[in-house]
Formats: structure tokens, C-alpha cells, sequence
DNA sequence: CGATTTATTGGGATATCTCTCATTTTTGGG
DNA sequence: CCCAAAAATGAGAGATATCCCAATAAATCG
């Protein structure tokens, strides 16, 4: 019986916290397979072996454990991007990074990253919390004289859709696998920085990374 | 009482295809409010003002009543897009066209842009077939040698996703009216078009159009 | 260890969904 | 106007959903 990515982190705490843990990871496959509607609270609950009683206990209803979820997934990544970005001062490095880590880190589990997809879509409020970070990036490379460009609401929700489509693209596997490089490549072109730079920055090898959990999340 | 526009069209036909009209009617309005998994059969043939019984008769099941009404609303904006590009050569009008109208055709009837934006995430089929009209004008954008970039599935797939961003945008009442402008701006721009010649192009006014179902559909 | 709190169980009341089908209503040609 | 064909109806079988709750099991602590 392998556990999944809440499971293994609340392993160590109390009984509670375990259950609750593995109607999350349930919820996360039965949200990636077959998307937010569809799945049951019977058979998250089934999934993750408790009674249908159970569920009730820890999570008020089906939308309950869908935010919690998604906060959840959406707070490790950007846990991840943070530390994977600190020290990074120009901005067309952090952007390109930025894309090319969320990709990878997305798809690196791809129940989450399905997961994830699912609720940027869903839950606007994820997709704003994702504009405030970028916003600062946009706009200190307008500030660095790297980007050309007004950074207003349209830039950045378009920016944001060009990452989703190819976390989109690598999940549905029939990408090449250089995606992630070439939305950041893409985008940085669109921000002004010219071809040459954004070829090479946006190609540059990066030190690979798997997706964690926050240990203090919850 | 108001018609929508299946049921429109089909005003001067016989009963079965009125009928069958106001299901996909109905269908639209549930699909752009619910999305494609919690609109339910019983809810469209109530709203449609028909027993569930009926629903039947016209239609297999809901994933039979989805795909008509996808196929009937893109084929119309398609229809219409078209049209509209009839006669332009120059592959740089003709991509800023194609977004502009894209965005303005089918935000113009919100719940029709709502299906189709839910259409296009749910059914790989229709973004193939959009792709497929796209490819064919950014490859002739290279060879005219306005466009410098490699033309392949992930740069298409990037460039249909601005496009929805900009429609969602749309949709959402939030967002500036001039979107449809910024996201094709924003799209020449990826292309390799120099940002003074994306601007100007993005930005010139368009005569309006209105959304009208194909005349010879179904 | 016994008592008390906390967690889990699973049966079931209620609701809704899909899809069928025998029956009724409507339509339109002769 | 009549009647066969076409269309629509709505009750209901069977599946499955959500959520509640009284009863049981497990954990914790003095």
C-alpha cells in the first residue's frame, strides 16, 4: 500500500490527522481522474479505505476538501518556486524560472498537477494569489529595463494561461518534453526581451527537483 | 419569452426540429452556468419546458447533446472568422483578426462563450480543429517572413490559450474592453513582430459583427 | 485500569439522475 | 374530417448521491 503525498506527511502526527490525510490524497486522484464533479464523497471515502460517515467528520462537503486541497498543492508549489527563485535578482531569470519550475514541479506528480490545473481553473481566487507573485517580477523587469511592456491585469492572466497550457501539454504526454523551456522562451519574446536572450535563457539547464509538501501546512 | 439562438433559427421548421432546438438551448445555458458535468439531462428538458421523456427522442445521452451544440457554436464562429478574413493575405491582419474577432464573436452571446470555453477544455477534438486553421497562418506569417519563430504544437497550443484567456477575461465583466486587442498585441509580439508594428495592427478599430448561427447547420 | 473524550462506523432517510416504455397528443396528407 | 405516423409525455425502475445519527471502537489521561 503506497502512500500518497498528505499521507506520507502526516504520518507522524495523530490518528485524526491521518485519516484526514488519506481522504486527501484520495480526493486529489479521484479529482485528477475524473474531475471535481464527477468524483463521489462515497468513493473518496471508499478510496481511502473509511467509512462514508467519515468523511463528514473532517470536511463539511465535497467543495471543503476540494479548496483545501487545491491551497494545499498550490502552497507547496509556491513554497518550492520561492526557495528554487531566492537570491535570483534579474527578472527575466525569474520569470523563465519561474515557468519552467512550476511546469516541471506540476508535473512531477501528475494526479497533483492534474489537481492543480483543475482548480486554477476553477477557484479564482487561486488564480489571483498566483497574479500578486507575479505581478512584482513583471513588474521589477520593467524596472531593470528587461521588459517592454504594460503590466496590467491582461498581461498577467495571459501569462498565467500560457504556463497552465503547457503544464497542460506536458500532463497529456503527447509534448515534447522540452515544453516547459519553450512557454518560458514564448513569454519572455512576448515581454520584450529579445529572441537571442530568450532562447538561451529560457534553455539553460536546471538542477532538477521533485515536489514536496510543506511541512507546516494545514 | 425569449428565443435563444437554436431556437432562432429553427422558428420556420417542423415541431421535432423546434423541439430539439430548444433542448441545445437550453443545453448552452446549463453548460455555460455548470459546466459540462453537473448540467444534468432532467434540468435541460425542464428548462427547455419538455418532459425528461423527450430529451430522449433527440438525444442519445448528454455527451450527444454536448458535442452537437460544441460543434454547432464553433462551426458557427469558424463560419464567421472566415468570412471575416476572406480576401486579407498578409498573415500578421490575419492572425490579429482572427484573435480580435474570436474574443468580440463570442463574448457577444456570454453564454455561448462560456460553452465554447468549457467545449474547448473538455474536448480535445475542437482545439485539434482549431489548430489546425491556425497552423496554416502561422506558417504562412514565416514565409512572408513576419513571424521568426518555429511553428509547432507547443507555439500553437500557447497561442489558442491567450485566445481563451482573453475570451474568459471577456466573459468575466472584469476586465478592460479592449482585451481582444492587447491579447493579439500580446500574441504578434511572441510571433517576432516588432512591438511598434503589434501595437498598431492590434489596435485598429474593426467593424462590429454579431454572433448568427450558420444558416445551414445541423 | 476505568473513565472520558475523540474518532469511526455503517445503515438509512431523502434526493436526484439516467434512461425506458406504454400511453396520449399532435400533426398533416388524402 | 379521419387516421396513420410522428412527437411528446410522465410515471417509475434502478443506480447512486449527499448527509445524518445512534451506536461502537479507539485513544488519552488521571
Amino acid at each position: 500500500m503506497s502512500t500518497g503525498l498528505f499521507g506520507g506527511g502526516a504520518a507522524h502526527l495523530g490518528k485524526s490527522a491521518r485519516t484526514r490525510a488519506r481522504l486527501m490524497d484520495a480526493a486529489v486522484e479521484l479529482f485528477a481522474r475524473d474531475g471535481f464533479e464527477a468524483a463521489s464523497v462515497n468513493e473518496i471515502a471508499r478510496r481511502a479505505d473509511v467509512a462514508n460517515g467519515t468523511f463528514y467528520v473532517h470536511f463539511r462537503d465535497k467543495e471543503a476538501i476540494a479548496s483545501e486541497v487545491a491551497l494545499a498543492i498550490a502552497g507547496g508549489v509556491t513554497r518550492q518556486l520561492d526557495e528554487a527563485m531566492a537570491g535570483i535578482d534579474d527578472a527575466v531569470e525569474r520569470t523563465s524560472m519561474a515557468t519552467r519550475r512550476f511546469i516541471e514541479l506540476a508535473s512531477s506528480v501528475p494526479d497533483w498537477g492534474r489537481a492543480l490545473l483543475r482548480a486554477l481553473w476553477t477557484f479564482q481566487g487561486l488564480r489571483d494569489s498566483v497574479a500578486g507573485y507575479l505581478k512584482a517580477d513583471l513588474e521589477r523587469g520593467v524596472e531593470q529595463g528587461a521588459f517592454s511592456v504594460r503590466v496590467d491585469t491582461v498581461l498577467i492572466d495571459v501569462f498565467v494561461s500560457m504556463a497552465m497550457s503547457g503544464l497542460f501539454e506536458r500532463l497529456s504526454g503527447s509534448a515534447p518534453d522540452d515544453v516547459a523551456s519553450r512557454v518560458a522562451e514564448l513569454q519572455l519574446r512576448m515581454l520584450g526581451v529579445s529572441p537571442e536572450r530568450a532562447s538561451v535563457v529560457s534553455q539553460r539547464a536546471l538542477p532538477p527537483v521533485a515536489l514536496t509538501l510543506s511541512p507546516a501546512s494545514g
